[in-house]
DNA sequence: CTGTCCTCACTTTTT
DNA sequence: GTGAGGACAG
């Protein structure tokens, strides 16, 4: 038990407390995810079945480091079989498993926003209902919130303080609006994000064998980022582990950011009152930052009046001052940035990587991004337009999703007349008003004679028939085809390969590119299931892999690797790096307009700040611009109230007058030719980077002549080796009933016998 | 039914 | 500044 020893005395209690509820308030740095990770080992150590451990994290990044970090610790045979993922995923699983208790279809699909929200507006041109006063985005927002309080539609339309707040905004009918949108979900055997977790505490609720049976599969569970949780996660977690309360859940109230997304800090509170005998241990000494970074962040988050009591301390250097520039533009903050980043680099010797430019909301990356292109420093955005969210990416991803569960509704709409066949919005129309009618998906209409009821021309029935024979073509393809086939059938057999490919604007390379990208992904995915013993890769375990991700996933490239991280700071909690720069730092940008008049909002602002300011081990960097363009207009701003509220001492404010002139005329002369910037974006790959330093590591010790293990097939011996170093492929003959096998070595995981 | 031009809303954050 | 969606002509 010598990994004992890397902890200090709070995190070692904390580690080798097993039995009954335990939470931990981990401060900013305070090593909360080596907490987690030396938890899950130590239990694993001391004999508890990797299976019956669950734990949850927030999102997929979270999740993503702490199996790399588990992995590192016990190695990947153990690890691998740990419940750990986010609260979507993990649940997601479930449901597929138990979906025919609630009259879903096991491959259901599941309705990303974009889905939901143009759902949500059908629904209401259907109820002839004014857009502009039942405004998608709030009317999804409702229902969401109302989901993660557990509401149904039913209650949600007998709830009287409900309906009068809806009354009193003169928005009377979402609760109607709620009720179709959940029958059409339903009907187009989907579920939306809420639903995997409202749906899985419905399904603990009323089939209590199914509750019995998870209660008992999972003896330990760990939650991360508790202050973010909502109320609907927290029941889940309540429920499942209610028999043996071995329930450890780690979180800081002061980077608690997600309240607008019905997060509840309450959670904690209700955690001491729900285990009235937990045991509560603070992390409070920080090992990230430097003491003027850590002083400055609790002199900030002094000023909110909700928090528990903790005080972070560090024993590390004190550092330098936290920097402060005003520059007029943001243009010019953007030079500023890169010319600090510039002089950074030569003085301290330090690489692109250890840089992060953070900011409140994504459209300000604009102008960062100018300024490094042309000081020439590689970056990476992270969110922002990820790769699932490309138009193409999402078209052909739709047809995939209808080959699968042609009920979709939401694909059916995207792709019926894409490309071009000649099937029009009032043929659409009156199709969807039949479906309607009949309480019918607009696929079993169509591939049905209900068609022929349907009041069109004979000219548009024969193109629909012509979309039906398509998609039943690729659905009983699905079933039976190795997955990459089918992919490339489809992208083909539906014309969207071959609609990108005559369009020779650079835009419609790069999407042909991207497309191909996606293919290269499933390709790889395929090879990885089959490295790990799988015979027959279907479509359908690919699109279940994928449809929860929307980061981008990082490619193994070694120019990317060294790059400076530009992300939102919802984006940045968790990561840490040496230079951090927190730019946009005006009043209505960061604090946003929408928070400044209400207390608990502006506190939730506050928070975020204060999670920015603690991501930075060495140095921070602020910067305000007076002006700003924001929707295209010129708008002039006050530096944020947020400056102010740190303590004075720990600030240098830097005027830089002299660069001032000269540059940003040198700005504006040049900046035309950065305009398009389109095909530049870097592109994303897939494939889930399983492969961490070690795999690769250790595929470099096989040679033809090797004895191997592997994990499925057992022993057997490598014949033949081909390929590039990391990307091997190589013959082995197993002794088992395996026989002769190809085996990609950075998916196979072959352990080497000696 | 399709293509083009115009208007408008968009900027909070993620699964 | 951009992209989605509506109005209108062909």
């Amino acid at each position: 038990m010598d990994y004992l020893n890397d902890l200090n005395p709070e995190q070692k209690k904390a580690v080798e407390h097993t039995e009954g509820p335990l939470m931990i308030l981990a401060g900013a740095g305070s090593g909360k995810t080596r907490v987690l990770t030396y938890r899950i080992a130590h239990l694993i150590n001391l004999g508890v079945d990797p299976f019956k451990i669950m734990a949850l994290t927030f999102t997929n990044k979270a999740a993503k480091e702490m199996k790399e970090r588990i992995t590192r610790l016990i190695g990947s045979n153990e690890s691998m079989n740990v419940w750990m993922g986010t609260f979507h995923s993990v649940f997601a699983k479930i449901l597929r498993s138990e979906a025919d208790k609630l009259g879903y279809p096991s491959n259901f699909t599941i309705y990303d926003t974009d889905d939901s929200k143009s759902l949500i507006k059908s629904i209401i041109k259907e109820l002839n209902l004014d857009d502009k006063v039942y405004k998608p985005n709030l009317v999804l927002g409702r229902i969401s919130s109302a989901k993660n309080n557990l509401l149904s539609a039913e209650e949600y339309n007998k709830n009287t303080s409900i309906q009068s707040e809806d009354q009193q905004s003169k928005k009377p009918l979402i609760g109607k609006i709620y009720s179709l949108y959940v029958k059409r979900c339903f009907r187009a055997g989907a579920m939306d994000f809420d639903d995997l977790l409202y749906q899985t505490n419905i399904l603990l609720r009323d089939f209590p064998e199914v509750l019995y049976k998870y209660q008992d599969r999972f003896e330990f569970i760990l939650v991360d980022e508790f202050q973010d949780t909502n109320f609907s996660q927290y029941t889940i977690v309540k429920k499942i582990c209610a028999r043996r309360e071995n329930i450890c859940v780690v979180g800081d109230d002061a980077q608690s950011i997600y309240a607008f997304r019905g997060a509840n800090i309450q959670n904690i509170l209700n955690f001491k009152r729900d285990y009235p005998d937990v045991k509560t241990y603070k992390l409070e000494q920080n090992y990230r930052s430097t003491k003027t970074i850590v002083q400055a962040a609790n002199s900030l988050i002094s000023k909110n009046k909700n928090q528990f009591k903790k005080e972070v301390w560090t024993q590390n250097d004190s550092g330098k001052n936290i920097a402060l520039f005003k520059t007029t533009t943001d243009n010019q903050e953007g030079w500023l940035v890169a010319n600090q980043i510039f002089d950074t680099k030569i003085n301290q010797q330090s690489f692109n990587k250890d840089f992060a430019i953070l900011y409140r909301t994504n459209a300000q990356s604009r102008a960062i991004e100018e300024a490094l292109r042309k000081k020439n420093i590689a970056y990476r955005i992270y969110g922002g337009l990820s790769f699932y969210k490309r138009k193409e990416i999402k078209d052909v991803l739709a047809y995939f999703r209808l080959s699968l569960n042609p009920k979709d509704d939401e694909a059916i709409k995207r792709v019926i007349n894409y490309p071009k066949r000649g099937i029009g919005k009032t043929s659409i129309e009156k199709i969807a008003l039949t479906a309607n009618e009949k309480s019918k998906s607009i696929w079993e209409v169509i591939s049905t004679e209900s068609l022929q009821e349907v009041a069109i021309n004979n000219g548009a029935k024969k193109k629909i028939e012509d979309f039906v024979h398509i998609i039943e073509l690729f659905v009983a393809q699905t079933k039976t085809m190795q997955a990459s086939d089918v992919g490339h059938q489809i992208a083909s057999s539906s014309g969207v390969l071959k609609d990108l490919y005559t369009d020779k604007t650079p835009e419609g390379l790069s999407r042909h590119e991207n497309i191909q990208e996606l293919l290269n992904g499933l390709k790889d995915f395929e090879e990885q299931k089959k490295a790990q013993g799988e015979e027959l890769v279907l479509l359908e375990s690919y699109m279940q892999e994928i449809s929860l991700l929307t980061d981008n996933i990082e490619q193994d490239n070694q120019e990317l690797e060294d790059s400076v991280s530009l992300m939102t700071i919802h984006a940045a909690k968790g990561l840490e790096f040496p230079y951090v720069f927190i730019v946009g730092l005006e009043e209505n940008l960061f604090p946003s307009q929408l928070s400044i008049y209400d207390r608990n909002q502006l506190e939730e602002e506050r928070r975020l700040f204060y999670v920015a300011l603690t991501r930075a081990e060495k140095q921070l960097f602020l910067s305000y611009a007076d002006t700003r363009y924001r929707w295209g207009k010129l708008v002039v701003n006050t530096p944020s109230r947020f400056i102010e509220e740190i303590d004075p001492k720990y600030i240098d404010e830097k005027f830089s007058k002299a660069q001032t002139r000269s540059n940003t005329t040198e700005f504006k002369t040049q900046t035309p030719l950065f305009g398009k910037g389109y095909q530049k974006r870097k592109l994303t790959k897939v494939a889930p980077s399983q492969p961490s330093s070690i795999h690769t590591d250790s595929t470099e010790q096989i040679y033809v002549g090797s004895s191997v293990k592997h994990q499925k097939f057992g022993k057997g011996k490598v014949v033949h080796i081909e390929g590039q170093p990391h990307n091997k492929k190589a013959t082995v003959y197993f002794e088992g009933a395996a026989g002769k096998r190809q085996l990609l070595l950075k998916y196979a995981k072959l352990e080497v016998l000696t």
